[in-house]
Order: structure tokens, then sequence, then C-alpha cells
DNA sequence: CGGCGGCTTGACTGGTATCAAGTACCGTGG
DNA sequence: CCACGGTACTTGATACCAGTCAAGCCGCCG
């Protein structure tokens, strides 16, 4: 493991390295930058209003529920999670973001961020003001429909949530959760059947609504059953097909099509 | 009070009738229009543009899951639920939606309405066309702030589903349901201690992620211990600071703000 | 090398689903 | 108007999945 792999998590793709010196014109955060839709011009008016590659540490906090809103993240390399407190202090995992994903979106014309959001490794972002964006989006009509389009998905990726949480059980709530990791990984140019996890056994159980020794022990299941390779934070998809059935969910097929 | 705001809200106040005459300068959904920033030719504009009134009747669809995505939603009387459907045939209630909420943003800038929506009751709702909505945005910066906060806390109230249904028990579950809807019918000017339940126990149950028998039970337990009366589907709520703490939530006190 | 946190595995428990039966309610048709 | 049938709801008995508790292992870092 020469581990830079992970560096792949971020964008191998967009740079060999994580220069902090990368402009938006070579980044494709295809939140923000659809390649069918955005001219280069606008890629140069967005260099001027980012913050372009914040670094955070593992641990450190990009924004705390109930700080004031200003500003949306794109995921430039690393991983973050966000997560909601309850009054007795319970903790629920809301989603995960990985490169060229977009988090902060739950503040929106909110005055406070309803979650916080914390690098799980070193982890740099573009910061985008909010205000900078709505003025833009009006020189911009693709960078306002770019940002409806994440919206649509968050909110579709959320009711999907939902539907895991409410009605699978353990087996199906792993089986989707690593098919889901499987098609963001593959998205970006990475391998859809073989990635690290960047988050803990207990922060995939608090995400799935699971005890940790539930999230092991189905694991270590569907590693005796062949349908996966586990060794630490490795994962092998070895029967993606079969996991996909598991899932239940047509919403992992919703880009690729494996089926039907 | 005498403010359009309250009264504003419950469309009761609109009209005392479900007229389908009416104009948009005498609704106030508070969604779209922010008494405190909306100008009156604002919803002269829009008047021009929604469908106003669009009538449904029990069991009638606004939109189905899968077909093309053109409009959002307002509910101006009745009530409505969203649900997705698994390829497995498992639905999941996403929401329910009441007078001055908005739904079919799931949708936004996705090609297809990634949920179904279908009436409870019989509903009015205007239909807003989402092309129409983005030009009229332009003109009017009140009304993109408008949308923007309605997704926001769309956002949000999907993230605390998803604590809901991940961390907490049936009891628990159903005092958050309880103690949200009481909140929102407050907020539209109807008593938040007093009001009739517009879906099944059935659907309570597939939205809360517990089986018909369980909200039954928990219903009876609470009924047992006095936190509520029930008569079918009237709901009296006659300790509701005893449910807010066994709901364990804050978000149910965001604006209301009973405790601290 | 030692300690600590993350992970795994086993035994037991408990909350909720499931199954089953009975009751209340509502719309329909006679 | 009432009889009827079906659906929604309630209540009880039982089963099972996943949580909890407990112990041990692994791997990392100082």
């Amino acid at each position: 493991m020469t581990d830079q792999k992970n560096q792949s998590i971020g964008l191998t793709a967009v740079s060999s390295a994580e220069s902090d010196a990368i402009l938006c014109k070579s980044c494709t955060l295809d939140s923000l930058c659809h390649p069918k839709s955005v001219q280069p011009h606008t890629l140069e008016i967005l260099d001027k209003v980012l913050s372009r590659g914040v670094r955070y540490s593992k641990g450190e906090y990009l924004f705390h529920q109930g700080e004031p809103f200003d500003a949306v993240y794109a995921v430039r390399s690393g991983s973050l999670k966000t997560y909601v407190v309850t009054s007795n202090g319970q903790e629920q995992i809301t989603n995960f973001y990985f490169a060229t994903e977009m988090t902060g979106l739950s503040g929106l014309n909110m005055s406070i961020y309803p979650v916080s959001a914390v690098a799980m490794e070193t982890t740099t972002v573009c910061k985008i003001p909010f205000a900078k964006l709505e003025e833009l989006s009006l020189q911009i009509p693709e960078l306002r429909e770019s940002i409806y389009g994440t919206i649509g998905k968050e909110l579709h990726n959320f009711e999907e949530m939902m539907l895991t949480l409410s009605k699978k059980n353990a087996d199906e709530r792993l089986a989707t959760f690593l098919m889901n990791l499987s098609c963001r990984y593959k998205k970006r140019g990475y391998s859809a059947s073989s990635f690290r996890l960047t988050m803990s056994r207990n922060e995939i159980g608090n995400f799935l609504g699971l005890a940790v020794e539930t999230v092991s022990r189905v694991f270590s299941k569907f590693q005796k059953q062949q349908f996966i390779k586990v060794e630490g934070k490795e994962i092998q998809l070895l029967k993606p097909d079969r996991l996909s059935e598991i899932s239940g969910n047509a919403s992992s097929l919703d880009d690729i099509k494996i089926t039907q």
C-alpha cells in the first residue's frame, strides 16, 4: 500500500498531487463543473471566489452544528462526515462525503448549520461562500443548474437512506452501503470492486443504525459466503451482483443499470 | 396578529372555502411568500404562472416515481404523502405534506421524480412549473431565497428523520412524530394540542419504520399514561412536555423553545 | 515492548415483528 | 333504515433479529 492510493480517493485524476495551487480549470468537481455545460471562462470566474485547497487534518471541523451558515464545501480530496446531535447527546452520522461531492447544503438559507462536518482523514476542500455562489449563479446559469442537481441528488439520497434505515435488515443495510460506495468510487474513476474504507466500523454502524458488533458480524458472514474479502479497512467485492440483490436497491443501479 | 401572517398560514384564513379562484395575493404560502420579503407585485407575477387550486381526490397522484420532473407543488389545503419503492416492491413513505408545504423538490434538476406523491384526502395544490420558477427567480430574488429556505428545511428534516429511524425506539419515534405534527399545525394557526391525523396507523408505521401493531400499542400506552387522548384519528396531547422529553428531540423545540 | 483503541466473536437479552384473533368503523347496497 | 362486508384498528402470544455485555485478539504508536 504505497497508500498514495488514497490520495487516490482524492483527485488523482485531477492532478497527481494535492497541490493547493490547482485551479478550478483543472478540477473536475462534477457537482460544480459539469464538463458538458461549463465554459472555460466559468471556471476562471470560479477561481476568483473560491478558497481552493483548504486543508483539514483528521478530526478537524469544517463547521459545527449551530454555527452561522455562510458557505458550502466541495471536497477535493480525502473524506469527511456530517452528523447531527440530539438534546440527549446521541449522534447520527447523516452522510459521508468524498472527492467531488458537496456538503453543507442543509444550511441553505437557514441561519445556522444544522449539522457538524468533520474530516475523517487529511482532506482538502474548496470553500464556497454562499453569497458569492449566488452572485455568480446570476452570471452563470449552468452553475445554478449544477447546484440544483446537487441538491436534488442529496434529497433523493436522504430519501433512499430513510428507506434503508426503516425497512432493511442488517445484511441488506451493509450490502446497500457497500454498493453505494462502489458506485461512488467507480464514478470518479476508481475501482468499483476494491477500495479502502475511510471510516471505522463504529462510524458505519452509526450511519446505518447498527451496533458495531453487528457490522463486524455481517462483514464476517459476507466474507464466509465469499461475497466480499475484508482485510481491515480494505474491501474487495467478489460478487457485486449478489450484494446488489441483497441490497434490494434499485437506486444503486440508477447510474449503472447492471440488471434489467 | 392582525398581520397577514398567521391567519395567513393556514389556508383556512386565506379563504373560508376552497375556492379555486383564490389569487396568490391572498395566499401566504410561507414557503413561497415570506411576508417580510415579498412585495405585492411579486404575488401578482406568481399569479400568472401558477396553476392555482388544482384539486386531487384521496388516492390521486400528483406525480409518479419515474415520471419526468417538471414542477414542484405547494399544498394549499389537505395533505399528501410521498414515497419511494424498491426493486422488490417495498414502500417507504418519505414525508407527509400539509398546507403551505412544498413537495417535489427531490426531483430538482434530475430528469425524473424519484418519489411518488399521492393525496391522502381531498387536497388542493399550486402547481409551479420549475422552468417558470427559475425565470421568475431572476426577477424576484426573494423568491429564490424562499426556495432555498424550503430546500434547507427539507434537507434538515430528512437528516432528523435519519436520526429518528436509526437511533430511537418505538416510544421515542411516536413522540417525535406527534410533536412534529403539533409544531406544524401550530405554525399554521391550528391547535398544537388537538388535531386530526390525516394518515392511517399503517402509514404512520411505514413512515416511522414500525409495524402497525406497534404504533397501536404505543398509542394505547401513551393514553394509559395520560400523555395523550386517542379517539380514532383524533389526537389530544395532554402532556406535550412529557412527549417532547420522550422524543429526545432538540429540533421539535427549534422554533418554539419550550424548554431551556 | 507495552498499552490502548479498534475490531471480532460468543452468550444472552430484549424490543419489536410476526402471527393470530377479535372488535370497531365505514361505505355500500339492499 | 339496516344488513353486510371489508378495512382499519386493537390486543395478546410467540419468535427472532439485533443490541448489550463480556472477553479476547489484532494492530498501531509511542
